[in-house]
DNA sequence: CAATCGTGGTG
DNA sequence: TCACCAAGATT
């Protein structure tokens, strides 16, 4: 697994203690808050920087309180509230969600893995940090922050693999503090670290608190080595077709005339694929007289 | 497994 | 300036 077996009862208290001080105020860490507002912050932090998930996180809760509340409402509504956020099927799969929870859960939001996992836009990731960060539940916790700073403490590489791999999860596994208290902690902690600290590129190693018990560290910082993921293009693309598309559609009041969009996006081919697309993602409803509109 | 799916800030 | 990146999930 690792060639060294550092001292991972320091690693934790260090890390732990780290956080206890340095951990940033955000909103969803308020004493309070539900394990409804611990999902949404959630599923509005897959693949969006937490700035800018805070102000559209309060305004959701105080709009729709409850799950029951959000199934309640419309998918339009639903993803109007989302704004720019990015990737709206999120928005989508948080009001599926959140009618499961209604249908299956009495309104509440489930407390297992398992069943957290059985909602719509749940992953691996997501479920167990709800059941951790929620319900208490010392479950490891393995975002990319977690998997970047396990990585370097442990194994000396720079960077993750550029998909979550088994030797990561037996990683996460074997690194979980072996008390529960400290375990639930654990995920947190390491994630706050890899987000202010072990960050991808130019980490802060001087303001580390186990840069001395850091694999990569002493190996001298060496550079990644494993193979490069590739970086997806954006012009031109189908998404950002689709993302100009929906622009249009999330600040019209009502239904929106096909030459509107057309002033979007004028490549007639792409854009009909793209809103085809978005109707059958459920984000678009076609009208009657060449209409589009966000979902009813 | 690899491609797809938004958006805006930043080194 | 612009490639890279940010609490992933789904197919």
């Amino acid at each position: 697994m690792h060639a060294l077996a550092p001292d991972l009862g320091a690693l934790h208290r260090r890390v732990l203690d780290w956080y206890a001080g340095a951990s940033r105020p955000l909103p969803w860490r308020e004493p309070g808050t539900t394990p409804y507002g611990v999902l949404l912050s959630e599923v509005m932090s897959q693949q969006t920087p937490v700035a800018r998930v805070a102000p559209i996180w309060r305004e959701w809760l105080e709009r729709w309180p409850t799950p029951a509340a959000l199934a309640a409402a419309s998918p339009g509504d639903v993803v109007r509230a989302w704004g720019r956020l990015g990737y709206p099927r999120r928005a989508l799969r948080l009001h599926e969600a959140a009618i499961a929870m209604v249908q299956r859960h009495g309104g509440e939001v489930p407390s297992t893995p398992e069943e957290l996992r059985a909602l719509p836009g749940v992953g691996d990731y997501t479920a167990s940090a709800v059941a951790c960060f929620a319900y208490d539940a010392p479950v490891p916790v393995v975002d990319t922050n977690v998997r970047r700073v396990l990585v370097r403490l442990l194994d000396g590489e720079a960077q993750a693999a550029p998909a979550l791999t088994r030797h990561e999860r037996d990683l996460a596994l074997a690194a979980l503090p072996v008390a529960d208290a400290d375990a639930v902690t654990w995920g947190v902690a390491a994630m706050e670290l890899g987000a202010l600290v072990c960050t991808a590129r130019t980490p802060r190693c001087e303001e580390c608190p186990v840069e001395d018990l850091c694999a990569w560290r002493a190996a001298g910082s060496p550079p990644y080595a494993g193979p490069v993921k590739r970086t997806q293009r954006w012009e031109g693309t189908d998404r950002q077709a689709r993302g100009a598309l929906m622009a249009v559609l999330r600040e019209a009041p009502g239904p929106v005339p096909a030459e509107r969009l057309a002033l979007a996006w004028p490549q007639e081919a792409q854009r009909d694929r793209c809103l085809h697309s978005l109707v059958v993602d459920g984000l678009v409803e076609p009208l009657d007289g060449d209409r589009y509109r966000l979902p009813a």
